[in-house]
DNA sequence: TGTACATCAGTGAACGCGCGTTCACTGATGTAC
DNA sequence: TGTACATCAGTGAACGCGCGTTCACTGATGTAC
């Protein structure tokens, strides 16, 4: 494996993972991607065993990509992580920008359906997230309450996911401002 | 149109509806749906249009199915509204029962993405379902502070949405209750 | 009431298309001596 | 340094399959007289 191979690689699975979260795993072909990636269709599987595998690694890029966004700033735990990592995620261009968002907001329905590898990338890459908010709340905010930090999540989760699916763009910020105030008056 | 089309029609609505929130809309076929109604491929147009128009009102039939369960109790505002409300739908027989659950829960993510009739009918129910509930938290519970009941019913679909992706069921009932707690004590 | 015809509701074979996957191949890069 | 060969990374045509959709048809039900 030299290193362009691994550059090709890396280089469609950031595709991919765009892509996906944009369109859906269903929706988005392995050519689709090879396309973005500047590559033909053939050379997909000197890269991945199949489709699957390929959903599985965007998946945990993804994942990595939430970790940076909710976890990669100077404020690490307690109220003031908490103040901000809700403002990183409960905000209008999170909204837009489904490629570069929260995966679970973008495809968490699809997965809950899923089975296999990218179901399993997507089980360890939430727990990570929940295990990474629960530690940063600390026993003040609740995190040692079973669930509280997951609920916490799929609060802004779900709100993420009724601001794409409302046009008006009034309505859009006021889902955000309220989850946001829900956050943090808990 | 004979009171037998009026039936079957009713019935093919029926089966797609729980179909496409077990499955996904992209993952159940025409034919699916059609031998899960007891028919064969050929007649489905004679019902619709084309598999769009059923997804539209495979959806509409599902928001029926989300007002029923949300409003249809005694209880029918306030605190007292709320906490039925919180209870009938965080809880572990919806995590369960996805074909007969919330149609925001099952196809939120997918539907957000989507364009034409299906997506028109989704936000339609969507946006009842959001007045439904803002009429009945009233003023006392923050009723009419915008994107407050959005916010809130966007937990409660987050929610489910990852107790489904949570194996572990003491983690998933974790989750339910600290969502109701956070529903209750907002 | 009975007969002849029209409409209804659904059948099942066939179609075109797009997708995931395979495979023989080619030009570029690396290696041995 | 130059030559010969091996490996690498990607190409592009082809495949089988499933899906949405069409269509000529058939048996059952309804209607006119």
């Amino acid at each position: 494996m030299g290193k362009k191979h691994d550059a090709t690689h890396a280089r469609i699975v950031r595709e991919a993972s765009r892509l996906f979260r944009e369109r859906g795993t269903a929706e988005v072909g392995v050519v689709d991607v090879m396309d973005a990636a500047g590559l033909t269709r053939g050379g997909f599987y000197a890269h991945f065993k199949n489709k699957e595998a390929l959903v599985a690694e965007a998946i945990t890029l993804g994942f990595d990509d939430a970790r940076t966004n909710l976890f990669g700033m100077p404020e690490n735990e307690g109220a003031a992580w908490l103040a901000r990592a809700a403002k990183r995620y409960l905000n209008e261009s999170h909204v837009d920008a489904v490629g570069d968002g929260c995966v679970v907001a973008a495809l968490g329905t699809e997965m809950a359906r899923h089975q296999g590898p990218a179901r399993i990338a997507f089980e360890r890459g939430l727990a990570d997230i929940v295990e990474g908010i629960r530690a940063r709340l600390g026993e003040a905010l609740g995190g040692h309450k079973p669930g509280r930090a997951a609920a916490l999540f799929a609060s802004w989760v779900g709100a993420i996911q009724l601001a794409r699916l409302t046009r008006d763009r009034a309505s859009c910020r006021g889902i955000l401002s309220a989850a946001r105030h829900a956050t943090l008056h808990a």
